[in-house]
DNA sequence: AGATATCTGTAGTGTTTACTACAAATGTGG
DNA sequence: CCACATTTGTAGTAAACACTACAGATATCT
């Protein structure tokens, strides 16, 4: 028995067209026929391949966590809690404002309400945001047992601190705010990090 | 000549009803359907008051912002620019966690992205949250005429620090984070305020 | 080569969307 | 009480939406 007729587009470049809309979009505002579009495939192809709307951005987020992985090993592989910290906010600063890609970040962009037909969409991308955040509180509890950082301070606090200042800088990002203005604020905020990590 | 026939609705109580849709759902989420269910009037009469359903969420999004205008004055009175920061973080992480109203703030939760052809909603809901950053910096521009901030203080950027926190914040909230979590970001927050005032 | 399994492109499907025509209702001014 | 102006409820409309039936194309395995 045969083993069908061979795909004819690649699937990851495919989902790097579709993070691209869903990015500029939102998951509501993107449409299939935008997708498909950017995507250099019919429906049907969509369908076949990613099973709906939803399990598209799920495969988009799937790729978008692979690359964000990535980066945050080289984020969460520095020598101390400062540098971790001062590398994620730099590096956040730059990323949201890489013309490469649409201003801001997926996980944010995506959609933070949405109708009652895609209830559990922010929920799929509050999802990610999170794991993040664990990653960073993991690493500050690392931190911790090597005496990088004192006793007296909550990894889980600074992990949660420095997520909201990058989320922050996201909706910033996306109405337009510069790389500068970004690095700015996350100079500002590297300065609560150290006062924080002191007391 | 008559005046015709007066209206039934409330238009400000069926603007805050409008205003929750808009909120919980975001602007492409919400349907006619619902909005006009929840405001209890038919869809001719939402044309006839508003317009448009853009032009309705600009009406929502007006009486927001004579609400936040009120709220912001309390902020802005306060002694010191210190206070006013402290206040404003904190207020704000007791409004965006508010029970009486959707986790978040409407400026955010409203849409960052959305589809063509509602491509001015992001920018509507990107100029209310810049009015906010403009009567904190002209707050903050004030304390230093009046050496209650020092003379290399940059009052633009303890602005937008504290608007990309607080927007940070309102992501959080949109995810279930609690009020006390809200609060310790504020917390951590007001060091780099006092941190930066200093230098 | 033949049978089989999967993909592709065309051309749709039913549903939901924002929005509205129209006639009846209800007020004001003369 | 009557002409007029505006609102209201019913019942839609055209367009856009996510999604798919189907037939032809293209590969693999025996």
């Amino acid at each position: 028995m045969g083993m069908g007729r061979p795909r004819a587009f690649d699937a990851d470049a495919a989902l790097d067209r579709a993070m691209d809309v869903f990015w500029r979009h939102g998951y509501e505002g993107a449409t299939i026929a935008q997708l498909t579009e950017a995507m250099s495939i019919n429906p049907p192809s969509l369908y076949a391949a990613f099973g709906s709307k939803e399990g598209l951005l799920k495969a988009a987020l799937d790729r978008y966590t692979e690359k964000r992985d990535a980066w945050m090993d080289k984020v969460l592989n520095a020598a101390t809690a400062h540098e971790v910290a001062e590398r994620f906010l730099m590096e956040h600063a730059d990323a949201q404002t890489d013309p490469a890609n649409p201003p801001g970040c997926l996980l944010v962009q995506g959609g933070l309400a949405c109708g009652t037909g895609s209830a559990n969409v922010p929920f799929e991308l509050a999802a990610r945001r999170t794991r993040t955040e664990d990653q960073l509180r993991e690493r500050f509890l690392r931190a911790k047992a090597e005496h990088d950082l004192g006793e007296s301070v909550d990894p889980a606090t600074l992990a949660r601190y420095l997520s909201a200042v990058t989320s922050g800088m996201c909706v910033m990002a996306s109405s337009g705010a510069n790389r500068e203005t970004l690095r700015e604020i996350a100079a500002v905020s590297l300065k609560a990090f150290e006062e924080q990590t002191k007391g």
